[in-house]
DNA sequence: GATGAATGAGCTTTCATTCAT
DNA sequence: AATGAATGAAAGCTCATTCAT
């Protein structure tokens, strides 16, 4: 293998590792050595491929971004009436957030929640755009097909990813009485009632 | 004045202070000598009135989520359809994110973003119960009016909060391209649709 | 009651707080709010009292001082023989460790243990002179009536402060597997065989 | 020379750095940056080797115990009699007491007498029991032999190590009239006696 | 590339003491 | 005499980052 080879792939375990700690533990309570140490490797080190702790959680904010955006990117692919896109969104995003949490908790519990990590980096919203596009592509193409209603993209946006969000986040309060899944019907039909023609 | 009086009052003014501070800078990024210099008081002062920084966080959670739920409260008392009184909401909403945004900040970059420090003694929703009430009070009205569709009150809720929450984020982020105000007759427009019968 | 009379009953109040307190949780451990809770009363006029913490410590350990060297005084007065004083002495201080324990443990853990605190004021012994005379008297009239060998004051002296204090330090320590005052028997045959002719 | 002796080496002198500040000081008395700067080394890296104050402390008397057991182990090992080998111990005891203060300083004024700071980690006598072990075979050594009186180990270990100890504490007081070496005999000679069959 | 010892500013918290009332 | 709010220096500990090897 090539060095090159070798060294992406050492940079993306220690983006995944990062990832899982920061995400179970929060930004604040994830040191570098704990990184380090997880991975068997020294600190010094593990600044040769991050220059800061700040531009690592950028980067995996950017990983993360594009993972989702992927799984979105299917959907947008898939031929089938908004409606039904709606709910295979819900669904991916539930049970993702119930099988493999990392990611979502990522978005909610470090990119959200420390903003002025990303604030020298990834101002606005660039660090998400791999996924926010996909979003903006569904969106478009139900607006096209005359399935949904022609409104400001950001007011279906925040529909769309603050429910989301908030009730995985209801989820990790463990206020929920209810499993996740339990909600994928009834959230999909609002939103699908709020976006419709 | 009674002593008690001056007390309560020193100790609703650290609360403003250190609610301004938090929802300025971030939970992490205020200390305690922050919050003593501005209010001009000793740090071991601060300490007579509240025991921890995490205490005092929770404190100001509390008296915000009261402050929230009591305007919330003056719309369920109001004569108005359902329609109406989400256009009230999503108003006061929005309104207080513009001109005293201290508040809704502190709910969305540390009352969420922190949780940590409100994992003890605030587990569960208890220190936001005040607000969640007159949201629940809300919605069963509607609902036995028959103004809105029985489902799920977490259905329904995270909507809500995670809509407006997500909103006002995107609005911090300065992603959106209009006012926020703009955006709240489509909003209350896509929640009524989402919940109506 | 005369105004000194109160003011001397409440200086020993304050002592015997205090004193309870130190023993119980240590010179460092306990504060003058602490103290002053117990005894219901502010901390400035505590200060009117005594005007330090290290004057307060000083205080309680002549007081102390005083009171066991009035137990021993009273064996001094007795009709007996030097073994039987001895056995007498050892069965006082271990009893008093057992039943009223705050002196004994005050002298070890307050008195022994912060010599800072009594390094301006106690110098030498003068502040546990009341306890150490008495000793010493018990010690010389022994001698005299040829009972106990003639020797350096402070061989004797040592060997019963350090053996009962050694003790009660152990009993503190729950290493003894005995109760303490199983040992009382051989310790006042070690001792008097110690300093017999 | 290797990394792990290296770090071993800085280990120890740590701990002998800090032993002779917490001696002549007191706990309390010395700061973390008090040893670091004498030790011309980092705060943060003094944490590197000892997680605590508490356990560099426990570290300390565990090493004090060690090296005062080897000196009574070397008498175990003599040739002598019951009675050479006490005049021996009270010898060592009090040449170091002299000589080399800072261990059996340690013992009195650190170890007894902050005892929160060894409740957790040394409970009940397991970080001296190098020293421990070997008053106790001397104990069982010369009670097999016929020269000691058998008895519980408690009320001849507390005659030992309370006497000495107390000689030594008298003397830290500058209340000996005369030098320490003085009192060697006779305190041999009461020990002797008091413990002899 | 890899190591991990070293740095040191910065944090929260404590508490003896004072003093205006 | 009595109050207790106020002071502020000082402590233990953390951790992102550096750099000699």
């Amino acid at each position: 293998m090539k060095i090159a080879d070798k060294k992406a792939l050492k940079r993306e375990s220690i983006i995944q590792t990062a990832l899982q700690l920061f995400s179970t533990n929060g930004f604040h309570r994830t040191t570098i050595p704990d990184i380090a140490t997880k991975l068997q490797m020294s600190v010094g080190n593990l600044y040769n491929y991050f220059s800061s702790k700040d531009i690592l959680a950028q980067e995996i904010i950017k990983y993360t971004s594009e993972a989702l955006g992927e799984k979105i990117r299917e959907v947008n692919m898939m031929e089938a009436t908004a409606e039904e896109k709606i709910h295979q969104i819900v669904t991916i995003y539930f049970t993702m957030a119930k099988e493999k949490p990392e990611m979502i908790e990522y978005f909610l519990r470090v990119y959200l929640s420390n903003r002025e990590v990303f604030s020298d980096g990834c101002e606005g919203m660039v660090c998400v755009s791999g996924f926010i596009t996909e979003i903006m592509i569904f969106f478009d193409d139900c607006v096209s097909s005359g399935e949904l209603r022609n409104q400001d993209f950001f007011s279906a946006f925040g529909l769309f990813m603050g429910y989301l969000g908030g009730m995985v986040f209801l989820k990790g309060e463990e206020v929920l009485p209810k499993e996740i899944e339990f909600y994928i019907d009834d959230i999909s039909r609002n939103i699908y009632n709020a976006l419709k023609v």
